[in-house]
DNA sequence: GGGTATCTGACTA
DNA sequence: TTCCATAGTCAGATACCC
C-alpha cells in the first residue's frame, strides 16, 4: 500500500507532531493498523504548506507548555511527603465514590459512518469501495477507506495520497436530515426525552422502558437497533452503561453494527477504564493528552498511580475531574437541550486567501446577510458581536464589541464587523466570520433567563438593585410579580392588563424590547448575567461540555441544525468548579522584534504575537506601506506597562 | 479595592 | 496547489463600577 522506498527517516518528525497532523480522529473505529506509517504519509503530503507550518508552531507551543508544567510539577513535589499527599487524594476519591449512582440505564447510540452509509443507500455502486464524503475536507469515510487511514477531518488531497483510488462524493444534506429524523423517531420510542447529540447519535435513558416492557437493557437495545435497520437500512452501534460518558465510550467498543454493555458495578467500571487511553475521554483532546502524558498519565489507571501529582497540580489538571474519570462517576442525566441553553449564533466562511480590503468587506457583508437571516429564522437577538478572522497563515483572531441594545439586523452586524476589522487592515485572510453572543430568545417572552424578565431580575451581589433580592424558595409567580413591580417603576404608563395583548404580536414584542432596553439605560438597571447552574463540577482541563458537538456532521446552514453537546458531568454532585491555567510566575518581558512592544515571556501567545506582527509587516510591504507599528495588542501578551492595553475603546 | 463585565485566545467535538 | 463549520467553555488580563 505504501511506497517505502521514498520514506524519509521517521526521526525528522516528532511523534507528537505526527499525531497532531494526523488529526483528532485517529482513534476511530475501522482504522488501519499501521498508524505510524499513515502519520508519516500525512506529514509528507502536508509538508511545506502554511497549514503545516502553523501546526508545527502550535505543536512547539505545546512542547513549551509541557516544559513549564514539568517545572511546576518539580516545584510542587519538592520536599513533599508523597505518601501524605496520596492519603489526601485517597480521601477525596473516597468522597467522590459516595456519589456513584448505578440506578439509571443510559444508552449511547451512534449511527455507523452515517454520511457514508446514507450515500451508500442512494448509490449502491459504491458498495465495497473506498469512498469519502466531502472535497476540501472530508466529513466521513467508508470503512473500506478507513483501512487506508482516511478519516473525517482530513484534507481531500491528503486522503488521496493515502488511498489513490479513493472516490470523493458530495454531501447530500437533505437526505441526512431525512434519515436522521427517521432514526430519531425510532429512538424516541425507547426514550421520548432523549438527548440528540448530533444528527447521527443520541443518549437515551431506557430505565423506564426496560421496566415497563420486562426487557433487559441488552434486549432493549438489540430491539432498537433492529428497528432502526428495519426502517432505514442503516446500522447503529450502542453502548449501555450507568452514565453518559461510559455509554459513549462503550458504544465505540463493538463498532460497527454492534453493542456493548458495561457491567453495572464499581469494580467492572474501574477495571474497564483502567487501561483505557485518556484520549478516549470526551473532553480530553490532542493537547490535553500530551500535557497529561508529560506527567505520566496515559491511561485512566495512571490517574490513580499519579494521584499525588494530580492532587498537587489541581490548578493545572483539575483533580476532581480526573478522579471522577478514573472512577467512572459522571452525569447520568439525559434530557433534551432547550432553546434557552443556546449561548451564541454565528456564521463563518472559508475562501481562498484575500488581501483586497474591498473584497474582504464584501465577504463580511455576505456573512452579515446570512447571519441576519439565521437569527431571524431562529428568533435570536444578541448584545455582543464577535468578528473572527483567520490569516493565510492559519492563525485565528477574534475581536468583539458589546452593545446596550439588541442586535438583529444585517446593518448592525456589518457595521460592527467592519469597525472591528478596519483597524486590523491590511490583512490577508482565508476565513471571516461573525458570531453574536449574550443572546435573547425572541420566541420566549416569558422564559426566565432570556425573556423580558431578565431585565428586571434583582442584580447579583455587589450590584445592589433597588428592589430586594429573591428569598430562597420564592416561586416563579412571585418573581414575575417583582418583574411587574419593576416594570411599573420603570414605565409608569404600562399596565399589567395590557401585557398579554402587547406580547401577542411578535412585532409589538420586539418594539417592547427596544423600549425596554432604553428603560434599562435610563434607570441604570443592568441586565444581569445569565443565571448559572449551582456550581456544577467542570474539569479545569478543558471544556467537557463540548463533548460531542455534531458540527461536522450537521446539515447545512438552515437545515436541521446543530444538535448541541451536553455535559457528562453536569449533575453528579455539587463539587467545586475547577480553575485552570498556569498561574503567572515572576513576570519577564521581551520586546517584539517587529513592533517593539514589551511582551510577557510567560505567556504562550508571545510567539503568535511576533508572527502576527511579521505577517502584518509582510502584507504592508506587499501593499507598499511603510512602518511596522501595531496599533493594538492581543489578549495574552498585552504590554505590561502604562495605561490601557485594550485594543480599542 | 473588590466584584463584575468584557475581550481574546486556546481547546474541544 | 489543496486542510471545514459551528458552538461551547475556560483562563487570564484588563476595564469599569461602586
Amino acid at each position: 500500500m505504501f511506497n517505502h522506498d521514498t520514506a524519509p527517516v521517521a526521526s525528522q518528525y516528532s511523534e507528537s507532531f505526527l499525531k497532531r497532523l494526523a488529526g483528532p480522529s485517529t482513534g476511530k473505529a475501522g482504522l488501519a493498523k499501521d498508524q505510524t506509517e499513515i502519520n508519516r504519509i500525512i506529514a509528507e503530503a502536508s509538508k511545506g504548506s502554511k497549514f503545516y507550518d502553523n501546526e508545527k508552531k502550535k505543536d512547539n507551543e505545546v512542547t513549551e507548555r509541557i516544559g513549564r508544567i514539568l517545572k511546576q510539577r518539580d516545584d510542587a513535589l519538592k520536599g513533599v511527603d508523597i505518601k501524605c499527599v496520596e492519603q489526601s487524594a485517597d480521601r477525596l476519591i473516597a468522597e467522590l465514590e459516595g456519589h456513584r449512582d448505578l440506578s439509571q440505564t443510559i444508552v449511547h447510540v451512534d449511527m455507523d459512518a452515517f454520511y457514508a452509509s446514507v450515500k451508500l443507500l442512494d448509490n449502491p455502486d459504491l458498495e465495497g469501495k473506498p469512498f469519502a464524503v466531502g472535497h476540501g475536507v472530508l466529513s466521513t469515510a467508508s470503512y473500506e477507506a478507513r483501512k487506508y487511514g482516511v478519516r473525517s477531518g482530513m484534507a481531500g488531497f491528503v486522503a488521496k495520497k493515502l488511498c489513490p483510488e479513493l472516490i470523493l462524493v458530495d454531501h447530500h444534506f437533505s437526505r441526512y436530515t431525512e434519515m436522521s429524523t427517521a432514526v430519531m423517531s425510532v429512538f424516541r420510542r425507547y426514550d421520548p426525552n432523549l438527548l440528540a447529540a448530533g444528527c447521527d447519535e443520541a443518549y437515551l435513558n431506557i430505565t423506564a422502558h426496560c421496566e415497563s416492557h420486562g426487557l433487559t437493557a441488552a434486549e432493549c437495545v438489540q430491539d432498537m437497533r433492529k428497528a432502526v435497520f428495519h426502517e432505514t437500512k442503516l446500522t447503529a452501534s450502542a453502548g449501555i452503561a450507568p452514565t453518559k460518558m461510559l455509554a459513549k465510550i462503550s458504544s465505540d467498543k463493538n463498532k460497527p453494527n454492534g453493542q456493548f454493555e458495561l457491567p453495572f458495578n464499581k469494580e467492572s467500571i474501574v477495571s474497564f477504564l483502567y487501561n483505557l487511553s485518556i484520549r478516549k475521554i470526551p473532553g480530553i483532546g490532542r493537547v490535553n493528552e500530551r500535557l497529561l502524558e508529560s506527567v505520566g498519565v496515559k491511561t485512566c489507571g495512571d490517574i490513580f498511580i499519579h494521584r499525588a501529582t494530580i492532587y498537587l497540580m489541581d490548578k493545572q489538571f483539575g483533580s476532581q475531574f480526573l478522579f471522577r474519570t478514573y472512577l467512572g462517576i459522571t452525569s447520568n442525566v439525559v434530557e433534551p437541550w432547550g432553546r434557552g441553553e443556546r449561548k451564541s449564533i454565528g456564521f463563518e466562511r472559508t475562501f481562498s486567501s484575500l488581501s483586497d480590503t474591498k473584497k474582504i468587506l464584501n465577504k463580511l457583508e455576505e456573512i452579515s446577510v446570512e447571519l441576519e437571516k439565521e437569527m431571524e429564522e431562529t428568533g435570536w437577538a444578541g448584545r455582543t458581536v464577535t468578528l473572527k478572522f483567520k490569516l493565510d497563515t492559519y492563525q485565528v483572531f477574534t475581536r468583539a464589541k458589546s452593545f446596550d441594545r439588541w442586535i438583529t439586523k444585517k446593518e448592525d452586524l456589518f457595521a460592527t464587523g467592519k469597525e472591528l476589522i478596519q483597524s486590523e487592515f491590511p490583512l490577508s485572510i482565508r476565513l471571516i466570520g461573525l458570531r453574536v453572543t449574550k443572546l435573547k430568545d425572541l420566541r420566549s417572552p416569558t422564559e426566565p433567563a432570556n425573556g423580558i424578565k431578565r431585565f428586571f431580575e434583582p442584580l447579583q451581589s455587589g450590584r445592589p438593585h433597588k428592589k430586594a433580592k429573591l428569598d430562597h424558595g420564592e416561586t416563579d409567580v412571585d418573581t414575575i410579580d417583582h418583574v411587574h413591580d419593576d416594570y411599573e417603576d420603570a414605565m409608569p404608563d404600562f399596565h399589567e392588563n395590557d401585557e398579554d395583548e402587547r406580547l401577542s404580536d411578535q412585532a409589538d414584542f420586539e418594539e417592547l424590547i427596544e423600549e425596554q432596553s432604553d428603560t434599562v439605560r435610563t434607570h441604570a438597571v443592568k441586565p444581569r448575567a445569565p443565571v448559572s447552574a449551582p456550581a456544577p463540577f467542570r474539569p479545569s482541563l478543558t471544556n467537557v461540555d463540548a463533548l460531542q458537538s455534531s458540527t461536522s456532521l450537521t446539515p447545512g446552514p438552515s437545515g436541521s441544525r446543530a444538535i448541541k453537546p451536553r455535559s457528562f458531568s453536569d449533575a453528579t454532585g455539587p463539587l467545586k468548579p475547577k480553575p485552570g491555567r498556569t498561574p503567572n510566575a515572576s513576570i519577564e518581558t521581551q520586546n517584539c522584534p517587529v513592533c517593539g512592544k514589551a511582551l510577557r515571556t510567560d505567556n504562550q501567545g508571545l510567539n503568535s504575537h511576533i508572527d502576527f506582527c511579521l505577517s502584518r509587516g509582510a502584507i504592508r510591504e506587499a501593499h507598499g506601506e511603510a512602518g511596522n507599528s501595531v496599533k493594538g495588542t492581543m489578549s495574552g501578551f498585552r504590554p505590561i506597562s502604562k495605561g490601557k492595553a485594550k485594543l480599542r475603546k
